[in-house]
DNA sequence: CGAATTTGACCAGCGC
DNA sequence: GCGCTGGTCAAATTCG
């Protein structure tokens, strides 16, 4: 990285020159041109084309000494003052360019740091900002083997482990970051594992080895020995709870094949997006072996057309929590790494601030992070209930009741409580939030909370966080490729990722979200 | 009748 | 090399 920093930076220095330079020179030409009475035919001044105009109707024989005298006044302080603005201007820029090359250098210190504590640290440490954690098998977990490293931004560092747990158990929304192996049947596997282990600790292993490979890819000195296959397109799957066939995500969508998938006697629907003709997005849909009632869907390719509206209002929440996964998470046993990283890194022109401070600090107490198995796509998980606490909050939805499935072959499992909405609004808003705990009494929070409710209510709402972050992974995932800094996705211009070739480097993340506290991520579309 | 869906066949990648 | 599996194709079928 430091030579390509270099070369920036030069790059850009001489650029800066360079145009610096070439205007100078331009300024110079003018000057000249005037001097001998010749105007350019562009950038004239009105005096100028006047005279212009008076000199070639030939009605006029001003005295060439005095004029050229007068113009040679004028045009010098215009220049001059051409050449101060422009002047303000390049250290404006000079500035912007040390600016950012000194938060570059920022995250390239925090990417050595977490790339020391990969190297030195056993590879199965879990990096959790807290989950929900019924299972008494957690704390086992903490003492086992694949470390756990908590990081709870709203909770001192000091606190007992007890009030971890509760805590953990309280929070419901987690992102778990998982790097991407290859086969759809681990997908598969995990896709049932989550489900088996509704009761077990949810911090799954940390995967940072895609994010790991694609800043390697950006700094000169960090080895890229983790490269993923080739070929591959990031994934990004969505798991809810949906009685159609399929879920309306504002895309059109043909289908053009269907299989019975290994280990799971649904059926798996494959879609081709047709809202632009050659659009590569591809879509499988297939319901859960475990709970009929859930819907995955599985997003893959980038759209090579604008998202629906639908699908982008909602780019915000969903940038946020893909950015969430490029964070660089550079200290794992600092919580302030995180955070602090998140508001400092790039500008993301969907979210506004008050979504990227208060909610994603507040999705950082949410967060597992793990490097286990690497295989799958980001995994939306809008499925997980809400704990007891949670339902206390006001739905206004109407149903509450739980909706009776044709195709289900049995009644749903004990733990689905509540509709859609209560599972939506549970996973992406606060509880404090939902519940009111926020002000006194929160009557008025119940309110919001049955605003959200409502917003949450609608199916759409679900389907559009999955396309906004399919979308977003896609392009993130694409740009990484092409040696960028890990940077916000709408940073970096987006490239057709199916033309690129080396859609090598697809990343498989895991955003999962593991609610049974409801808290989370508060959007503003 | 055109568009969308269904479904069996085919192909490629992967593991043994 | 072979078999398994996931993914895609394309003809047949269904639907509006």
């Amino acid at each position: 990285m430091g030579p390509e920093e270099t070369g920036m930076e030069i790059d850009l220095s001489l650029k800066l020159d360079a145009q610096r330079e070439e205007r100078t020179t331009e300024d110079q030409d003018d000057r000249h041109r005037q001097e001998v009475g010749k105007f350019p035919a562009e950038g004239k001044r009105e005096t100028e084309v006047e005279e212009e105009a008076v000199d070639q109707e030939g009605h006029t024989t001003v005295d060439n000494s005095v004029c050229d005298e007068t113009m040679k006044t004028e045009e010098i302080s215009v220049l001059q003052l051409e050449m101060d603005r422009m002047k303000e201007e390049n250290k404006a820029l000079r500035k912007a360019v040390e600016q950012t090359m000194k938060d570059y250098y920022d995250l390239q210190m925090k990417f050595s740091v977490v790339q020391q504590n990969i190297q030195t640290k056993d590879p199965r440490t879990f990096l959790s900002l807290t989950g929900n954690n019924n299972s008494p098998s957690h704390e086992e977990q903490n003492k086992g083997s694949p470390r756990f490293l908590e990081m709870n931004h709203q909770t001192p560092p000091s606190t007992a482990q007890e009030d971890d747990a509760k805590q953990r158990h309280e929070l419901g929304l987690s992102l778990t970051l998982q790097s991407s192996s290859t086969s759809q049947e681990k997908e598969d596997e995990y896709m049932g594992n989550i489900e088996k282990k509704e009761d077990t600790p949810k911090a799954l292993i940390t995967p940072m080895q895609n994010k790991l490979q694609r800043s390697s890819s950006l700094g000169g000195g960090i080895s890229n020995h983790l490269s993923s296959p080739p070929n591959r397109k990031a994934r990004v799957s969505v798991r809810a709870r949906c009685e159609a066939a399929t879920m309306n995500d504002g895309c059109q969508w043909r289908k053009y094949g269907q299989k019975i998938a290994k280990g799971n006697p649904c059926p798996r629907a494959y879609y081709r997006c047709t809202v632009a003709p050659g659009c590569p997005v591809r879509k499988q849909v297939q319901r859960c072996l475990e709970d009929m009632s859930i819907l995955i869907t599985t997003y893959e390719g980038t759209h090579n057309h604008p998202l629906p509206v639908g699908a982008t209002a909602m780019a915000s929440t969903a940038s946020a929590a893909a950015s969430f996964m490029l964070l660089d998470s550079s200290n794992p046993l600092s919580s302030d790494g995180i955070m602090s990283n998140f508001n400092r890194s790039a500008p993301f022109p969907y979210q506004s601030p008050q979504f990227i401070n208060p909610s994603l600090s507040y999705a950082s107490n949410l967060i597992n992070i793990h490097p286990n198995d690497p295989s799958k796509g980001i995994v939306l998980d809008l499925t997980h209930n809400v704990n007891a606490d949670a339902r206390q909050f006001p739905i206004a939805s109407s149903s509450s009741q739980q909706p009776s499935h044709s195709w289900m072959p049995k009644p749903l499992p004990g733990n689905y409580i509540g509709n859609n909405a209560t599972n939506i609004v549970s996973d992406l808003f606060p509880r404090q939030l939902v519940e009111g705990g926020i002000g006194p009494k929160g009557e008025g929070n119940k309110l919001l909370a049955e605003n959200v409710s409502a917003i949450a209510s609608d199916p759409k709402f679900r389907v559009a966080v999955a396309a906004a972050i399919s979308s977003l992974i896609n392009k993130e995932t694409q740009t990484t490729t092409t040696s960028h800094p890990p940077m916000a996705p709408s940073l970096i211009p987006t490239r057709d990722g199916e033309g690129g070739g080396t859609s090598s480097n697809s990343k498989n993340w895991i955003l999962e979200s593991l609610s049974t506290g409801g808290k989370p991520i508060q959007n503003s579309p």
